[in-house]
This record gives structure tokens, C-alpha cells and sequence, in this order.
RNA sequence: GGGCGCUUAGCUCAGCUGGUUCAGAGCACCUCGUUUACACCGAGGGGGUCGGGGGUUCGAAUCCCUCAGCGCCCACCA
């Protein structure tokens, strides 16, 4: 037969896909038979791409989801998208401006029929690209977060808050994105530092010729300035308290007041006043009773209180305010200044602008205890661990949440508004009317006296229901789904989201759900490139994803990038490593391949076949209870190292050439039978990393019936194995490797025939792998002997030594040289040990065991030292 | 300004409750090899006084203190 000498991975991975699918076997349905392991996807953003963020985290969900399935689990991967709000309405009004239309031009109904199209056109690409991938999700559950079951969650909850008067709305400063238009959190802003300058800016004080220097870097903000500030206990300003000050440019008299708050030692020591545009200023307004004058539109620029430089955006007026003030001689000096500017995280190059604005906000500090709780004990754990202080921290500060944005493309605020301060909420406007009749006692409003609020909540607001809203379990907590599937198993996501989803995930759980979202939290780490640097497009550092796929294999990917992913640790990307994954790959399609050649006899099998099986299933059954227990802590790439090793070095090198014919030589068919059973049991531990492959393998390496797909089989449970045995053949493994080493170093050729020669006083214990040893040491005869043998090596293993005569091969000079180094060597070794023997402390305090082993160490030294200087 | 974490081989990291799995792994590197599964390979090898200093202890990569360097999160100093 012939079959490639490299594996394709394009090839198969596409047809066994296809396979799965119509096999249905990612579909799950509630069965009480199983235990379920569910695990939620974090949505990607509906018009999103595959990046390599989106490779890591759902490589780890499929490897977990693929593995609770072959143990007999109810496993089930729910997939969907996050409608995005505020990205995707960039981007669609991106598209829209693309095309020459305005969405001001547009009414709410036309916009969203653009953003509806916008996602039935490229709301599926990234999930088809998760196929690629292989995840295993159950794909006919697949939501989207403005479903109507997610939409009803969220219009429920707000509701709920509102009447548990967790939600309020209030004009507060909030954060303002101005190129988006809209309000958003604190966790949306991010803060970069930026080099500005410091204007020093003169006022003039009411009637008299005297000034006084203030110090700012926004000098735009002049205009709306209602007060000086100046700290009491500073002796300078003393004789300005109760004065005015004459704003520059605008001319108008504003209080000069004092409050603590002023830094003395910053700048002047002499605060400018604008309470419409900073937070601490509005608290100062707020104090001393100040007037507030907003000077900016909501897209940024100047408004008519500005009364100069009207519609100027805010950094181009800056520009202009100084410069006039600098003619006007107002300008003092500037300085350099280095200082933390918080931009949108939509909109990375908008700067955003505290705005005093009227808002709806969730009264975050009544929720959080069981949410704090719960993760401090460990009802929900944390991998890793570390994050808990993160967690803990934030929610011990956390401030309220103001949830309203001021956007289409989302779930739309169900509160309604009536009279002069009415307020009502409703899933309907008839249902809020039906309230604002009774709280108001008024029975004649009508449905026209409701105006609906315009706003939409924010994106997270709708993805902290989740667990709960895909299984419908708000609107009806009964459901048989609900309470089978919820609380999921586990959450695998970026450590980046943690206040954004994890942590309002957890307090929506206690406050809506019946329990916690999850039990567990893997926190993946950002993918970074090999100078650190984040994955971005405009450094051109993120690899293209499906090129990847292409070009490695999904297999090699997956495998690439797990290999270095330790839970909660930044992934250094490296291409080199889906090389890594792909070779590997490889080297199990050979192994596959070579025992799909072989010719097979009915013959026993010889005595190297036998141990080799024997040793090898103690092998298996041995890493198997390392990797089940690498699972269970979550340490998947040491899990994947583990099997890679057992693949790569135990079956490959050991197992599979101690087993192999010579050349055109036929095989035991027992030994044939053996192989193939092993390779299953590979296949099956290697299957949650690499499905594709393993699939493909066990599809071929012996005939199956229609439904024995090997995602669906059973993950092997470890049997008990007999470490000693595995102790004698590492032994063995020791003398192969030394015989190699001295064929090597002495320039004897592999093929080269050599006899080996022991002197034991248990040659017993290596009789039976004797034939073992030859095979792949190529000797001769093994014998057993009392002396050295002419011009011969010597190695020493558990104080039993082995002679090779190396004949004319080497010279005798390189041996002696060889050996007074290595005297040497142990000489210091044991000087070290009689140290700490000679010391009482040690030998009064010490475990036994530690002493006694300190005594076999130095005994073993002197043999060899004994065994050495004898040759010599 | 608060808080957290990191510093172990050239690179990326593992070393949990101090003493045989304690100096490790993978990759990279070097030597040899056209061995009939695989050069996307095989065999073998070199390489670290565990950031510096101090302390606790019979014993420290592991615990404590301190210094240095790095990273991250949070926070309204103009």
C-alpha cells in the first residue's frame, strides 16, 4: 500500500469535519443518564475575524469539551456571537458613510435594517472559522446575543433591578466617547500616557491691575471656567480669598474660593475652575455652589456657551485659545508635561470627555457580596489562583455602573417616561403604562403621554446574562435545559475581561440565576509576539489565522500554541511552534505508516516484543495517571508535553524499534495486534489536542463499524503499573544509550557489530532484556565476565559494570584521559558529602533517610573511583 | 499614589507544603549519520554558583528581610 511519507493535514481535515457533523456528534440534549459539562464560548464580536486571541481560547475549550465527551460526559460547547453594540455601530456607520449616507439622515428603524443586514452578511464568518479550527461546538444551539431569549433576559433583569431599585438613573459625570457618541464605563476607558504641555495662564483680578497664574493643559476649557481654587493653608493666595478673577478672552468675573483639595506644590498652587469638564472640578462646583457651563457639543467641538472658536473641535481650539492668549500676553510660559489621557477603547484615538450627562446606572455595591464570596472560598476557582486579588480588589472599589448608551444597535432601555418626572418600565409600552398609572394615580394617561427612552444598554449588560439567558432560564427558570445544564463547568477566557464579563457574570448569576455561572475560571493570557508586544494590525505582528491552518495544519496549530499556554501566562507567539506541532504530526502519521507496512506471520514473538509490550503498557498507564492529573489542575500544555513525550520517545523510539523486523522481515502478528492497540490508546489521550489526526488513524489502522469514531470513544482509564519494572528498563534504556555514547565518541559506526561484556552480581536481572539490549545497541553476545576485557570502555550502572571492547577503534590514551577526569570528579563529590557528614548539626538533626542516603551516595562514588583507578 | 506579580540554560517556561524524581523540560545550539516509518528524521553532546546582598536552618531555587531590574492592574492630581 502506499500512503504519503508526509502528512496532509488539508487533505482530511475538511472530510472528517464533515464527518462529525453529520454524525451529529456535537449535538448534546439533556440527559440525566450523564453528567453534564457544559462550557459557554465567549462570543466574538458578530463581525469579528478569527485572530490568534480567538485560536488560543478555543483550541483550550475544544481540548476540554473533547475530552469530558470521551469520558462518558453530557458534553456540550455552546457557540454564538455578541452583537457588539458599540463596535458594530461603528462599523456600520462606517460602511454607511462608505456609501455617502449620514446615519443622522437616518430614522432608528433604517439604521438598524443596515446593521441587520451588516450581521446576516458577516455575522457567520467567524464561527465558520472556528470549524477550521475543529471546535466541537454544538452548533444547533448557536445564539446570538440580541436572540430573543437573550433580548427578553435582559429587558426582565433591567426591569427587576428597577423595581429592586438597583438601577437609577441620575445626571452624573460620566465618561463621553465623542466620536461615538455615547457614554461608556470605566472599564471602556483606557488610559495611555501622553506628552502635553502645561499652560500657565494669567487672570486678571477684578479691579485692580494685579494677576494671578494658573496652571492647566486643557486651556480650551477657559471658557467654561466658574471659579479660581486655591488651597486655604497657601500663604501666597492669602490675600486673594473673597476676590474675583477676570476670566481671559471671555471677561468674566469669576469667585476666587479655597479648598484643600488644591495641590500646593503642582503647578502654581492655583486651580482653574470648570465644572462641566472635569470630575474633581464638578465636585468642586457641587460644594461652593458653582455655576456650570458646558462648552462642548456631544461630537466634541465648541458650543454657542463657548462663545468663541464655536464648532472648533477640542484640540484644534486648544491650539488656537493658546496662541490668542500668548498675543494677549495672558500666556506665561508652557511646559512639557507627561500625563495619563483616557481614550475609548472603540475609538483608540479619541480622547474622552468627562460630560456631565443624565444616565442610567446599576447600584453595583448591593450585589457584589455573594459574588466576592464565592470566589474567595473556592465555590468558584480561579485559574490561576493570582487572579483572585485581582477579582477582590475590584470588587471591594467598584463603583456604579452607568449602562445607557446612547446607541441603536442593541437592546433598547424598556423604561418609559411621562409628566415631569415620571418614570415607568415595562416589557411593553403598554405594560409600563399600566405602571405609570398607578404609581402616578393618574388613570388618564394614555399611551401617548409615555416617551420611550431612546437608549440601548451596553453590551455587557446583555453578556452577563448569558448562562442564564441562553438556556431561557429567566424568563422560565423550570426549563428542563435551565436546570440541567446550568451552572456551566467551566468558563475559558482572556484575564483582560475579568470586570468587563467574569465578574458581572458571577454577580448576575447570585442575583438572577439559580447558583453560580460556573464552576470554573480558566483565564487565558493575551497572545503576544516574541518582543512582547501585543498582536495588533497595525504592527503587522498577528500572524494570519487561517494561513496558519493552512499551512501547519489545524492539528499543528493547536498543538503549537498549547505547547506554550500555561494558564493565566501572556503566549509568546512563535511560529516555530505550530512547526513544532506539525512535525509531530507527522512523525505519528509514520508510526502509523510503519505499522500499517508491516508483513505479519503467525509466529510467537520473540522475547524483545514481549518485554517491549510489557513495558511499554506500564509505560502508558503510568504518564496516563500524569496527564489525568495535569487535566484536573489545568496545566494543559504540561498535559500535551507529557503525551507528546510518551509518543514521541517511549512508542516511537523505544517501543516501535525494539518491536521492528529487519529488513523485509515479517512481524509476530501478536506483536502487530499489540501495536495497533497501543496506537488506539494514543490516539485516544492525543485526541482533545489533536483531533484531526487521531481521527484519521483510527479510521484507518483497523476496520471500524459505521458509528466508532474515535471522538466518541472512551477516554482510557490508567490501570495500576509496576514501577519497578519501569525502574529496570529505564536501567536498560541507560545501557543502550551508554553504548551509543561510546560509539560515538570513539567513532565506531552504528553498524558496526560490538560484544558487551558484564560483571554483575546480579546479571539475572538483565537477562531477559538481553535480546532487548542487543537489538538496539547492535551487539553480539552479551557475557557475563570478572574482569575488564583489553582496550574496552567501561560504564558502571547501579554498581554493575560494563565492559565494550572497542578493539582498534579508539585509542587507549583518550580512555585514561576520560577516566582520571571523571576520578576527579567524584573525588570532589565525595569531599562534598563527608562535609556535611563530618558535621554533628547534620547527623543529630537530619532524617534518617537524608543520612543514609548521603552514606549509599559516597559509597558508590568510591566503588567507581575503586573500578576506575583499577583500569588505569 | 495604591495593589499584585515576575527575575531559574541562548529563548519560553516547570519546579506545590524547605532534604532523590532539586538543578529540570521543550525549542535553539554543537558533533556524527544518504540505517529500508519519518531529514517535518535518527544517535549523541555541551550549557545555569536558580537577579544582588543579608538572615532563619544541620540543610534554601524553595521561608523571611533588603536592594536592583521588569511587567501588570487599579486610581480624578490640574
Amino acid at each position: 500500500m502506499s500512503i504519503s511519507t508526509k502528512y496532509n493535514p488539508v487533505e482530511v481535515e475538511g472530510k472528517i469535519y464533515q464527518e462529525w457533523l453529520d454524525k451529529g456528534y456535537f449535538h448534546s440534549e439533556p440527559n440525566p443518564e450523564k453528567e453534564p459539562y457544559t462550557i459557554l464560548i465567549p462570543p466574538p464580536n458578530v463581525t469579528g475575524l478569527l485572530h490568534m486571541g480567538h485560536m488560543l481560547n478555543n483550541t483550550i475549550q475544544d481540548v476540554l469539551i473533547r475530552k469530558a465527551r470521551m469520558q462518558g460526559k453530557e458534553a456540550c460547547w455552546i457557540p454564538g456571537t455578541d452583537h457588539a453594540s458599540i463596535a458594530t455601530e461603528a462599523k456600520v456607520v462606517g460602511m454607511l458613510r462608505e456609501q455617502g449616507i449620514k446615519k443622522s439622515d437616518l430614522t432608528r428603524e433604517e439604521f438598524l435594517s443596515h446593521a441587520w443586514e451588516w450581521k446576516e452578511k458577516y455575522g457567520g464568518i467567524i464561527l465558520n472559522q472556528l470549524q477550521r479550527l475543529g471546535a466541537s461546538c454544538d452548533w444547533e444551539r448557536t445564539f446570538f446575543t440580541m436572540d430573543e431569549k437573550n433580548s427578553d433576559a435582559v429587558e426582565g433583569v433591567f426591569i427587576s433591578y428597577f423595581k429592586k431599585g438597583l438601577v437609577y438613573r441620575d445626571y452624573k459625570m460620566v465618561n463621553w466617547d465623542p466620536t461615538a457618541q455615547t457614554t461608556i464605563s470605566n472599564e471602556e476607558v483606557i488610559y495611555r500616557d501622553i506628552d502635553a504641555a502645561l499652560y500657565y495662564v494669567e487672570y486678571t483680578i477684578e479691579g485692580s491691575d494685579e494677576t494671578v497664574t494658573i496652571a492647566t493643559t486643557r486651556p480650551e476649557t477657559i471658557l467654561g471656567d466658574t471659579a479660581i481654587c486655591i488651597n486655604p493653608k497657601d500663604e501666597r493666595y492669602t490675600h486673594l480669598k473673597g476676590k474675583k478673577a477676570i476670566v481671559p478672552l471671555v471677561n468674566r468675573a469669576i469667585p476666587i474660593i479655597e479648598d484643600d483639595y488644591v495641590d500646593i506644590e503642582f503647578g502654581t498652587g492655583c486651580l482653574k475652575v470648570t465644572p462641566a469638564h472635569d470630575t474633581n472640578d464638578y465636585d468642586l462646583g457641587q460644594k461652593h455652589n458653582l455655576e456650570t457651563i458646558d462648552i462642548l457639543n456631544d461630537d466634541g467641538t465648541l458650543n454657542d456657551q463657548a462663545q468663541f472658536y464655536i464648532g472648533e473641535g477640542r484640540e484644534n481650539a486648544r491650539k488656537l485659545i493658546s496662541k490668542e492668549l500668548k498675543e494677549l500676553g495672558s500666556l506665561v510660559k508652557t511646559e512639557n508635561l507627561r500625563h495619563k489621557v483616557g481614550f475609548s477603547e472603540r475609538n483608540p484615538d479619541t480622547a474622552i470627555e468627562p460630560k456631565l450627562s443624565l444616565q442610567w446606572f446599576v447600584d453595583m455595591q448591593k450585589l457584589v457580596t455573594p459574588a466576592l464570596e464565592n470566589v474567595l472560598n473556592d465555590n468558584i476557582q480561579f485559574f490561576p489562583e493570582k487572579f483572585k486579588n485581582t477579582y477582590k480588589h475590584w470588587l471591594e472599589n467598584i463603583k456604579d455602573w452607568p449602562i445607557s448608551r446612547q446607541l441603536w444597535w442593541g437592546q433598547q432601555i424598556p423604561a418609559y417616561y411621562y409628566g415631569e418626572n415620571g418614570v415607568a418600565v415595562g416589557r411593553t409600552a403598554e405594560e409600563a403604562l399600566e405602571m405609570a398609572k398607578r404609581d402616578s394615580g393618574n388613570d388618564k394617561l394614555t399611551l401617548a403621554d409615555l416617551k420611550r427612552d431612546e437608549d440601548v444598554v451596553d453590551t455587557w449588560f446583555s453578556s452577563a446574562l448569558l448562562p442564564i439567558s441562553v438556556f431561557d432560564g429567566f424568563r422560565n427558570p423550570d426549563n428542563e435545559e435551565y436546570k440541567y445544564y446550568y451552572p456551566t463547568q467551566v468558563l475559558v477566557t482572556g484575564w483582560d475581561i475579568i470586570f468587563f464579563w467574569v465578574a458581572r457574570m458571577i454577580i448576575s448569576g447570585y442575583e438572577f440565576g439559580k447558583d453560580k455561572p460556573f464552576e470554573k475560571v480558566y483565564f487565558t493570557g493575551m497572545v503576544r509576539d516574541l518582543q512582547r508586544r501585543k498582536m495588533s494590525k497595525s504592527l503587522g505582528n498577528s500572524p494570519d489565522a487561517l494561513g496558519l491552518l493552512d499551512k501547519y495544519g489545524a492539528d499543528g496549530v493547536r498543538v503549537g500554541m498549547l505547547l506554550s499556554s500555561a494558564a493565566g501566562n501572556d503566549l509568546l507567539f512563535d511560529e516555530k511552534l505550530c512547526e513544532q506541532g506539525r512535525n509531530f504530526s507527522n512523525k505519528i502519521w509514520n508510526a502509523f505508516r510503519l505499522i500499517k507496512s508491516w508483513e505479519t506471520v503467525d509466529a510467537p514473538q520473540d522475547q524483545t516484543a514481549i518485554v517491549a509490550a510489557h513495558w511499554f503498557e506500564n509505560r502508558f498507564n503510568e504518564t496516563l495517571t500524569e496527564i489525568d492529573d495535569l487535566f484536573s489542575k489545568f496545566r494543559l500544555s504540561e498535559a500535551l508535553m507529557a503525551t507528546y513525550k510518551l509518543v514521541w520517545d517511549d512508542f516511537c523510539s523505544w517501543y516501535l524499534e525494539l518491536i521492528k523486523p529487519g529488513y523485509q522481515q515479517p512481524i509476530s502478528q501478536q506483536s502487530v495486534t499489540q501495536a495497533i492497540d497501543f496506537i488506539e490508546q494514543l490516539m485516544r489521550v492525543l485526541h482533545p489536542f489533536m483531533p484531526f489526526i487521531t481521527e484519521e488513524i483510527w479510521k484507518n489502522i483497523k476496520p471500524r463499524e459505521d458509528r466508532e469514531n474515535l471522538i466518541v470513544s472512551d477516554w482510557p482509564t490508567p490501570k495500576p503499573f509496576d514501577k519497578s519494572q519501569l525502574l529496570i528498563v529505564q536501567e536498560v534504556f541507560e545501557v543502550i544509550s551508554n553504548i551509543r555514547n561510546i560509539r560515538n565518541s570513539a567513532g565506531i559506526s552504528p553498524k558496526t557489530v560490538l560484544n558487551l561484556f558484564v560483571k554483575s552480581d546480579n546479571f539475572d536481572t538483565y537477562k531477559s532484556y538481553q535480546t532487548a539490549i542487543k537489538k538496539l545497541a547492535n551487539l553480539e553476545e552479551i557475557e557475563a565476565t570478572e574482569n575488564k576485557i583489553g582496550n574496552s570502555t567501561t560504564f558502571i550502572i547501579n554498581r554493575n559494570e560494563f565492559f565494550v571492547p572497542l578493539g582498534d577503534h579508539a585509542s587507549a590514551q583518550d580512555q585514561k584521559e576520560d577516566s582520571i577526569k571523571e576520578i576527579e570528579r567524584l573525588k570532589g563529590f565525595i569531599l562534598g558529602i563527608d562535609k556535611k557528614l563530618n558535621n554533628d548539626r547534620f547527623v543529630n538533626n537530619a532524617p534518617e533517610q537524608v543520612i543514609s542516603l548521603e552514606r549509599k551516595k559516597k559509597a558508590d562514588a568510591e566503588a567507581k573511583i575503586a573500578i576506575l583507578e583499577a583500569q588505569l
